[in-house]
DNA sequence: ATCTATTTATAAGT
DNA sequence: TACTTATAAATAGAT
């Protein structure tokens, strides 16, 4: 594909075959990786080298990916045969891999996606849901910046009594030069919370849970 | 890595993960099976998409790729334990119950619960995703709502049209009753949503995905 | 392993 | 979803 396109066939050429093994599976190992995190999905990939080496990449793991796939054949692949038993999911496995699936779904579609089968009944339910959510987040926000804002009162207020305190003393021994130092220490850790709230700081009325 | 350098991180954006999902999948399965083809080595190769659905490419096989998989970590990643194969069944329901785990925790997080341990940025972050979701709800019930009403708008037309020669024909043919059944049914149809929805319908503009 | 000319993959836009 | 296009990334062949 590059100073001359090659055909996709086997390599004849050993030597060669080896090295477009090496370049390529990292090629394709980097594009599953890339591919599990931009998109979020789950992915499992498994090669084996001509010697028989593995090399493996799982997301989340590769026995959550197996266990899935054995689900789906199970589902879609055997409703006329019985299955055979071959090494499929025990039936704890089974039940784990379903709660899965569902506990999914309802993630995706607290998020609002997945929306073409639901209904208006459910869909209601899911806005209170979801709104209920969104309410307790916002007041849990809205708490630690009070929080915040008291002790910083407090500190305000001790600040500057100390600092009167200075002043008298100062103007007592010889000059009459303010004192500002002392409270760099606690806005500074203070700094990250307001970056990031001023854009986004939601405050309702109390509400009861 | 287009037309702008992207960064590999989750794409937020709903719409854009879709699209980027549909071509990047392509593209790793493609380059999944020259590996195989070009460099004759067995690979397999298993995706899922958000939504659950299942894609995969094995070569020679899915059944061989796990079945070698799976003994290649009994022969290596225990030497010491030869790993009895109703072990093995254990390990894959470890990592089930933890991908479980954190997706119920993930869920409780958007429901508004344990947020003990949250810290700001992360708050922030749960309310936008909560938010985005509460209002791609509300969209999809107002837009059911809408097409109700399309609906009945439609029909509540075609009804007084059909009405009103009616109307003429029986004024013609003898007395001059007004007639007006026939729109029952629907009507009838309609009576759950409208009931349901009366106390909690949220008009919002519309707004991007 | 490194280089680089070229092919491929793909982000955005339509 | 499919197509287009500009650009980033992958990589064949050579060293």
């Amino acid at each position: 594909m590059v100073r001359q396109k090659i055909e996709i066939k086997k390599i004849e050429n050993l030597t060669a075959r080896q090295v477009t093994f090496s370049k390529r599976r990292r090629g394709v190992f980097k594009k599953a990786k890339e591919l599990s995190t931009l998109c979020d999905v789950d992915v499992g990939l498994v090669v084996f080298s001509a010697t028989g080496k593995l090399f493996h990449y799982a997301s989340p793991s590769m026995e959550g990916v197996i266990a899935k796939h054995n689900m789906y054949l199970e589902s879609v692949e055997n409703e006329h045969q019985p299955l055979p038993n071959v090494q499929r999911e025990s039936v704890t496995c089974a039940a784990l891999t379903k709660e899965l699936t569902d506990k999914s779904r309802e993630l995706r579609q607290l998020k609002g996606e997945d929306l073409e089968e639901v209904g208006m009944a459910e869909l209601i339910k899911l806005e209170r849901l979801i709104d209920g959510g969104l309410r307790r987040v916002t007041r849990k926000k809205v708490e630690i910046l009070m929080e915040q804002v008291n002790l910083l009162k407090k500190q305000e207020a001790k600040l500057m009594e100390e600092n009167s305190e200075l002043k008298q003393r100062s103007e007592i021994v010889h000059s009459s030069d303010s004192v500002t130092s002392g409270c760099c220490m606690l806005l500074d850790n203070m700094r990250d919370y307001h970056k990031i709230s001023d854009t986004t700081l939601k405050l309702g009325l109390p509400f009861p849970n």
